[in-house]
DNA sequence: TCTGGGGTCCTAGGACCC
DNA sequence: TCTGGGGTCCTAGGACCC
């Protein structure tokens, strides 16, 4: 099928593949007695749902439904519920990508769950058919549900991509926007709000102005686009009419590594705060090590509770510049601490902090400091940390300023699966007949 | 009691320079 | 009378994504 106009049009085509209901699918291949049953996953703190089973959605449990208030109906209702365990995802997610990868070299890996692919010259071959191949090959080796949408550039991909998920009888799962017909019957189709890159902001204001589908947003003038969206949203007019202007970008790195927390009740004094935010300094400075990438600053943020409309309010954040690039956590904390000790005000309910570190470069091209001692960023002593950690699977050596699990440290995760695929010790007992 | 976490890019405006 | 102009760098904040 479709076959006529294979062989003349453009011959470069984005694909864009992504898990269905990810974290769900990512439980569920561990527990294949929950396939058809609906399951979610919750976020840090069991606060929110951010996975739902296509079962989940249709009892009506919405995205981000707060847990507390959906408890007793999911109970009610039979919905299987899992604490977020992202080490898990984590893996199963690399996976696929190497699945992927080896479907296409062009390949951009764009969330945990979602990557775009690049097919130039693949002429002579049926991609729709090639689709269905790559999604019967993820599902074979790692267990994970896919859809797949094809068109000539990266944002009729989503579109395509979506039209597949909307549409699984009739799609099998993989849709091919290949033509100038389909491009604009699927964007008369695609409500303006769901176009990749519009938000509820601009959403709100399109539909001010009569704009309803995403066939709308392109006849508006570029006059329009370019004051009220910048160069961002004449590219994506560009891109939604089928003229590539969005490319595969191939991060050589990432630019910043954050951790924070929503703690789960509010402190207001000092010490509590010095000993989280050395925490967070310790998981981000270990993933900058494992990245192999050093900081040449950061940012640390404090936050009262905005939901608390009662309370008295303060969000501040503080950035520093470090002299040199570093990836000891010793380094970074102590910046750290300064940072937060300026920020700090006695006297309000801290719900919420943070650091991140950004202007991160490869640890080859580190900025030395002008009397760069051999030890000063510590690397013995941080490979001999991570070891153990990376060993433990968790941050059993910590800096004495680091807060501990009996303090309340460790977020509620009342309802974690086993790290099945990344600690040894909870690996899943395979049974033999 | 209860409200996620981790990212990216763009723009406007100020400081500063010649 | 009539407030120069253009360039760069930096930062804060907005908007978006999954």
């Amino acid at each position: 099928m479709g076959n006529s106009n294979l062989h003349n049009k453009k011959s470069i085509v984005y694909g864009l593949v992504d898990g269905n209901n990810f974290y769900v699918s990512c439980e569920r291949v561990f527990r294949p007695d929950l396939n058809g049953k609906p399951v979610v996953v919750l976020s840090n703190n069991d606060g929110v749902v951010i996975s739902r089973s296509n079962e989940a959605k249709a009892l009506g449990i919405p995205m981000g439904a707060l847990f507390f208030e959906y408890e007793e109906f999911m109970k009610k209702n039979g919905v299987k519920v899992f604490s977020a365990n992202f080490p898990l995802y984590g893996d199963m997610s690399k996976r696929m990508m190497n699945i992927l990868s080896e479907f296409t070299p062009d390949i951009e890996v764009y969330s945990i769950d979602e990557a775009f692919l690049k097919f130039a010259g693949y002429d002579f071959v049926d991609l729709r058919e090639y689709a269905f191949k790559i999604k019967n090959t993820v599902w074979k080796y790692i267990g994970i549900p896919v859809g797949i949408g094809l068109a000539p550039t990266k944002s009729l991909s989503k579109v395509a991509n979506r039209i597949a998920k909307k549409f699984p009888e009739k799609t099998g799962g993989v849709y091919y926007i290949d033509s100038e017909e389909k491009i604009v019957k699927a964007l008369k189709w695609l409500p303006v709000e769901d176009v990749w890159g519009i938000g509820r902001r601009l959403s709100k204001r399109l539909n001010a102005i009569g704009v309803r589908t995403a066939y709308d947003f392109t006849q508006l003038p570029d006059l329009w686009i370019k004051k009220n969206m910048g160069v961002t949203g004449l590219r994506l007019k560009q891109d939604l009419l089928g003229v590539p202007v969005l490319e595969l970008e191939h991060l050589s790195h990432r630019k910043s590594i954050a951790t924070s927390r929503t703690f789960d009740r509010v402190y207001s004094d000092k010490e509590t705060l010095q000993e989280y935010i050395s925490s967070f300094v310790a998981i981000a400075a270990h993933k900058l090590r494992k990245h192999k990438l050093k900081a040449n600053g950061l940012v640390v943020y404090i936050r009262t509770n905005y939901h608390n409309t009662k309370a008295k309010q303060y969000t501040k954040t503080e950035v520093v510049t470090f002299p040199f690039s570093t990836d000891s956590t010793l380094v970074i904390n102590r910046y750290a601490q300064e940072a937060f000790s300026v920020i700090y005000r006695p006297g309000y309910e801290y719900k919420k902090a943070g650091v991140v570190l950004f202007d991160l470069v490869p640890q080859k091209m580190a900025r030395r400091s002008l009397f760069d001692s051999d030890d000063s960023n510590h690397s013995e002593l941080m490979k001999v940390i991570d070891k153990i950690n990376d060993s433990v699977g968790h941050q059993i050596v910590r800096l004495a300023a680091q807060s501990d699990a009996k303090k309340g440290w460790k977020s509620k995760q009342s309802k974690l699966s086993r790290r099945y695929t990344t600690d040894l010790n909870e690996v899943i007992e395979v049974k033999a007949k």
